[in-house]
DNA sequence: TGCAAGCGATTAACATGTTAACTATACTCA
DNA sequence: TGAGTATAGTTAACATGTTAATCGCTTGCA
């Protein structure tokens, strides 16, 4: 009888670390965000992980492979698929390194910058409409302590 | 002069939004605690759905497709791989619904409890272990923004 | 009763996540 | 200088994410 009243408040700790589970929260919390964030980005047929690719390289011109994947907080393996996608589209134009024949850098063209400057506004606009619903110091406060916990788990390791 | 300096200014907030990109952070704190558990998950042959699927039937021992794909935030297209394989494990047996045959409801085997409770005492400790490098008290207050954030935006439907 | 609408589960198709292996280039130090 | 090591990028293989379509069952309602 012990035993199995044991084996129940066992299970029951456990599921309150299903629902509490960190990992999960954070999914469900970046899941609400995004699904803000997706229709609008499907209407320019752009995925997530392409935006970001597209924000990075308009903010830096241009960018070797490491530097992008970096910055845009993907794997280098989605990172080659998506910059080929890209090239087909002749949004991105590759273009080689002077000293390091390894490198290859990558820029917008001027039909990805036109891309970026459509997109941008509404992308812009959601944002503040998420922080104007959940509340600006709140968010500010959200901000520091994902930042904090990033920092303290060793998760961005560059910079 | 004053149009690129603008364009200037106007490729620097972009670049802030880009750091500060609310999705982006969660998806970096949500990595930097994966990072630790996908090496021990991975020992055990195990993916993090499936960890979340195998967690969540452990803690409420029957269920339907519907409840499963809520309390493990799966896709129903991603919960029907992921049991599909599981039964092939004899991990998970499913049975019918007695008054709605639409429904199908899953359990674990005994194989599968026993996969539970080989892999849970790990993952208690590497929650334990976060939770001790980051501060209980802070991890508190990151839950509970979380929660309020998911809330405000009308992410968890369910319950 | 019977049919239209809704729901649970599956399947399809394509994109990304994840790990490992591989190629080519660059570096290092004996 | 040259073998061993490290790095940038790609490719491979499999699992999941995402949307849309489908199929069978259920429910509401005329």
């Amino acid at each position: 009888m012990s035993a199995s009243l044991a084996r129940r408040a066992r299970a029951s700790d456990f599921l309150r670390d299903i629902e509490l589970s960190l990992p999960l929260q954070l999914l469900k919390a970046r899941e609400a965000a995004m699904t803000r964030f997706r229709p609008m980005l499907r209407g320019h047929h752009l995925t997530e992980q392409q935006w970001r690719v597209i924000r990075v390289l308009a903010a830096s011109a241009t960018l070797d492979g490491r530097e992008l994947a970096r910055r845009s907080f993907l794997l280098a393996p989605s990172l080659t698929r998506i910059l080929k996608y890209f090239e087909m589209q002749k949004m991105i134009k590759r273009s080689a390194h002077a000293s390091d024949q390894r490198r290859v850098l990558f820029a917008l063209t001027a039909k990805g910058r036109r891309l970026f400057e459509q997109v941008a506004p509404h992308a812009e606009a959601l944002y503040a409409a998420i922080a104007s619903e959940f509340g600006g110091q709140k968010l500010e406060t959200l901000y520091e302590l994902l930042a904090e916990f990033s920092a303290a788990l060793g998760g961005g390791e560059g910079e």
